[in-house]
This record gives structure tokens, C-alpha cells and sequence, in this order.
DNA sequence: CCCCTAATGGGACTCTCGTTCCGTTAGGAT
DNA sequence: ATCCTAACGGAACGAGAGTCCCATTAGGGG
């Protein structure tokens, strides 16, 4: 007979496990927010969320665990898009959503503080990856449409367009200070837009 | 007579007192890429580099401000950059060794903590823009060229272009498990070349 | 409604990180 | 070559994060 250890929380999903969840789940964001992924403490988070220390450290055990919980959760509510019928309107809706988000003093700091606790845990990693290919899958259907309407060349990778539209925002976040602003967005976009009918994103079989 | 204090290492930075930065800096690169900036410990960083531990903990203070000043050494050493004279093949050559730089494991480790590192702290945020616009003012030379020739449209944002190479490399490494080869370099160079072609980074004004 | 036990919560304990104190070493100016 | 002191290094100290033990609470099946 192997002693099979089910973690804590499973049998049980219910009732007060799935309220101390979601209390913590919450006080994690603001934590994030506050003191970035660095700054985050399990006991602070605890007091945080009324909730035992004890608690905490056994149901999730390691900040980049919580983060990884947190990034379930977040990838779970999706945002509604718009589907405006025109690839560049598209575009261009999807870079001022990032924009708006990056640019969002709550939105930005918790987005930077989920990319940084990736880097250092395998399991945060992954979650962080579902996230971002479930946000890309959500806007790719009007790449795909374009591509029917022969908008854009036969072969496009729809899913290369649509992030390619976010990099430059991401990257101007990381590694600039200048503003992240709606001109910014458009140029995302209409450079996504401009490269796609290039045929920069077609993939590599004919 | 207000008592000015001065940082330690600032009235003798020759001998000795090179000799243990340097030290501690190469010895903060090698535990940057074994652990990630989150396992960043001034202590065993000590260890590694053979000096005192009350020693950094007076030099550098704080994990932060060490990679700032390890940000500031990287700034000086500057690499050697191609001029073939052909756009098309400049941001190839730099989209490639962008893409060289990330994926190599002790490189790719490297940047990656340097940027988790900036978020979080002002002066490390601050020392990595430094960083990363000395890196493009390196590269910026061959896109105003380009225009001088009348390949990209007049009012073309240099940096602007040198950015959108390197953007989707750095997206990818850090929202994808997908690898960051030759063919995602470019990728990139193409999609914004093409982006620069059809003036989607020309400036706002005029 | 009752019972079993999953899950929570408080408190004591440990261990590591960062600080402080003070003696020692070595730059570099004269 | 000598001296002054900037800078280094060892050791003891204190605070705080994470673990362990066990008593208490409440979920949900019967």
C-alpha cells in the first residue's frame, strides 16, 4: 500500500479552502503591486489576507508557487475583444488593450512582478506561458480572418502577428523609460500590420 | 563644517580596492547564472570571490545595487558591430547576435537576471537603460544611413528601428517555450525592415 | 443532525541574512 | 622609506523568514 499524500486543499476544494484561496490570491496582487516579486512574503501575506501563517506556507509553500496559482487564475477571467471586422482596427485594439494594461499603475506593476517571478521557477514558467498563449489564442481569429479575405499572404502565422503586436510594448517597458502612450500602440500595431503584409510572419513550409 | 562622507572606494579606487570589485563582480555573474537574481546572496558572494563579507555589504549595500554597478561594467566593454552597407543585412547580423546573446545559456541567464533585477529598483532600472541605450546607439548608425540613401522613408526613428529587432526575440524568451533559433533572428530583422519600409516608424512630427 | 477528518491557526523553535564593532592591512602622498 | 588613513576582514549580535507540533474549526457525506 503506498501512502499516495494527497496536498492539502484537494479533497476539500470547497466551503473555506476556496475562500482562504481567493483572500490570499487577492492580498498576492496587492503585495505584487506594492513591493514587486522580490518584496513578497508569505507571513505578510497571510496578515494580509486574515488568514494563518501556517496556512500559507503549507498550501502553497514558495512565493513563485502562489505566482504560479495567481497566473491560473488570471488566465481563467479572459477579456472580452473586440471584432471589428478590419485586421489594422483589430491590431490596433488589441496594442491600446496591452498599452492601456501595461500602462496601469496596478495592471503594469503586477504584470512585471508575474514576469519576474517566471524567471527563477520552472512551474511559474509554464503558468506564465498558458497565460500569454491563451491571451494570444483570443485575438488570433482575426489574423486567421485576414488571411481568408487575402489580406495577408497564405501561410501567415497568426499566432506571430498577434504577438507581435505586444513585443514592442513590453520590450519599450523593460528596457526604457520613455512613456508607454497610445502613439506608441499604434505604431505597434500598424508595424505589426505593415510586416505581416510583407510576409514577415509566413511560416517556414510553403 | 557639514561632514561629507564618502562612499567607500571612492578616495582610493586603485589597488586593492579594484582588485575586490572586480572580483565581486565576476563572481556575481557566475551566481546570477547559476540562481537567478532572486538567489542573489551577498554572502556567499563573499565566498566565491575570496573577500570579506562585511566588505560588500559596505561597498554594494544591497543585491540591487550590485548588478547596477555590474550593468555599469558591462556598458564599458562594447562589442564590435558589422557594417556591411546593406540594411537588410545589418539587422540581420544584429537580430543574430541578439538572438546568439539569449540563447546562450550563461549570456541568456545572465540578461534575463539583469532585467528581473531592474524591476524593483530605481538606480539598477536606471543603469539598465544605460545599458540598453548605448547598445542601440551602436547600431543606430546603419538605419540612418539607410535613409540618407533613400531606402526607409525621411524621419525615420533610428532607434526606433533597432528596437523592433531585438523586441520579438526578447518576447519570446520571455512569454514562449518556443526556441529562439536563426530563423526567429530573422524573422525579426525581416518584420522590421519591412515595418521601416513602409514608415511605421517614421516620428510623429513632420 | 451527527460524525469523521481535511484544513486551518497559534506558538515555539531554528537558521540564515544583514548589521555592528573593532582590529588589521595596504594605498599613495610626502 | 615612512606615515596616515581608506579600505578590508573576522566575530559576535539581532531580526525576521520559514518549519514543526499540536490543538481547534468547519466541510460535507451519511
Amino acid at each position: 500500500m503506498v501512502d499516495e499524500p494527497t496536498p492539502p486543499g484537494t479533497v476539500r476544494p470547497g466551503g473555506r479552502t476556496a475562500r482562504v484561496r481567493a483572500a490570499v490570491l487577492r492580498a498576492a496582487e496587492d503585495a505584487l503591486v506594492e513591493h514587486g516579486f522580490g518584496g513578497l512574503d508569505l507571513g505578510d501575506l497571510a496578515q494580509r489576507a486574515e488568514v494563518g501563517r501556517t496556512t500559507v506556507y503549507r498550501r502553497w509553500g514558495s512565493t513563485g508557487a502562489l505566482v504560479a496559482d495567481l497566473l491560473v487564475d488570471m488566465a481563467e477571467q479572459s477579456l472580452p475583444r473586440s471584432r471589428s471586422g478590419s485586421l489594422a482596427e483589430d491590431l490596433r485594439a488589441n496594442a491600446r488593450l496591452v498599452q492601456r494594461t501595461l500602462a496601469d499603475p496596478r495592471q503594469g506593476a503586477l504584470f512585471r512582478a508575474v514576469i519576474v517571478a517566471a524567471n527563477g521557477d520552472p512551474g511559474t514558467a509554464e503558468a506564465l506561458r498558458l497565460f500569454y498563449r491563451r491571451r494570444v489564442e483570443e485575438w488570433a481569429p482575426c489574423v486567421t480572418e485576414a488571411v481568408e479575405r487575402g489580406e495577408l499572404p497564405p501561410g501567415t502565422d497568426p499566432f506571430e502577428v498577434i504577438r507581435a503586436v505586444s513585443a514592442p510594448l513590453y520590450y519599450r517597458m523593460l528596457t526604457t523609460a520613455e512613456p508607454l502612450d497610445e502613439p506608441a500602440a499604434d505604431r505597434a500595431a500598424a508595424a505589426a500590420e505593415a510586416a505581416a503584409r510583407a510576409g514577415a510572419y509566413r511560416r517556414p513550409e510553403g
